[in-house]
DNA sequence: ACATGTCAGTTGATGTGTCATGTACTTTAG
DNA sequence: CTAAAGTACATGACACATCAACTGACATGT
């Protein structure tokens, strides 16, 4: 049980948390930013984003999971939501009687397009105007690294 | 206001988003982790460690909500919720009568005992030896200067 | 045809985060 | 001393995330 790497060094410990940290700051800035231009929470543009990059603005949950990486579950109730709203709404699916399309409406677009410039804009303030062009490159690079890591070691 | 950098370039692009999903995959990864191994959410986690850190248990809210980067009210509930689980305990305070102090539990101190080492051990697993030294040591540096230029950057 | 298994998506319960507001105590100004 | 302003923390309402259980549709073998 007791061996030399049970505990994080110093130099490791500072490195995460210093990680973990950054990541909490940012998306409560990020988020709060959103909310108060464009009444959106992060999820809400998480979920546009997804729908406009794709050019019939329509997916199905499952491949709409897929692209954002969340749980299913947790897609329908955001989905819900969002119809409510009338960001989006549901349309059935021809192929498959158990499917829908979760489709981007007009009034979903006119909002994300609306939000984007501004939140892409707190991005660069924020993060990419703090690094150099090398550094941003490295971070994205050690990002990659960990993630496929992860994915590697993990189910 | 139409300049250059309105939208970020393909490479800024990838280097942003990669790194919120490594974020957002770790923090669901290690949760699960935790709550399987500790019956301990991420947040749980963060207040016992806080108050281990200090000598005598034990911390002002205002203090806590320092050492943790939470806002106050987020705190108050999250406290709340401790209590109900016998986690940490709440104390008047001599010195200030609106004032109170939360302490650790020796069943709190019990519990977090146990999920401390779990934890860092899915944290070196995941994140630690994906990583030289010296691209750990980059990640932190990074990490440092974002956070610095955020607080400058904003209120 | 129909039993069985699987797949797409939903729902409800419960725990968590945020905002605005409330309560009690303390400090300060006059 | 007292009224007003500020501080420390709590609370209620609501948005959100997760888990397990559910509904209805497809697919297959008999």
């Amino acid at each position: 049980m007791s061996d030399t790497s049970q505990w994080l060094s110093p130099a490791e410990q500072h490195a995460w948390r210093a990680f973990i940290r950054l990541h909490q700051k940012l998306v409560a800035h990020l988020g709060r930013d959103l909310q108060a231009h464009s009444k959106l929470s992060g999820a809400d543009y998480e979920i546009l984003v997804a729908l406009t990059d794709v050019p019939e603005g329509r997916l199905r949950p499952q491949d709409l999971a897929k692209a954002v990486d969340w749980e299913q579950s947790r897609l329908s109730h955001q989905i819900a939501r969002m119809i409510k709203r009338g960001l989006v709404a549901r349309e059935d699916c021809a192929e498959d009687g158990r499917g829908i399309f979760v489709t981007l409406t007009p009034a979903g677009r006119d909002v994300i397009e609306a939000a984007a410039p501004q939140h892409v804009a707190a991005v660069r303030r924020l993060v990419i105007d703090a690094l150099s062009p090398d550094e941003l490159a490295t971070l994205g690079q050690i990002s990659d690294r960990i993630l496929e890591h992860v994915d590697n070691v993990s189910p």
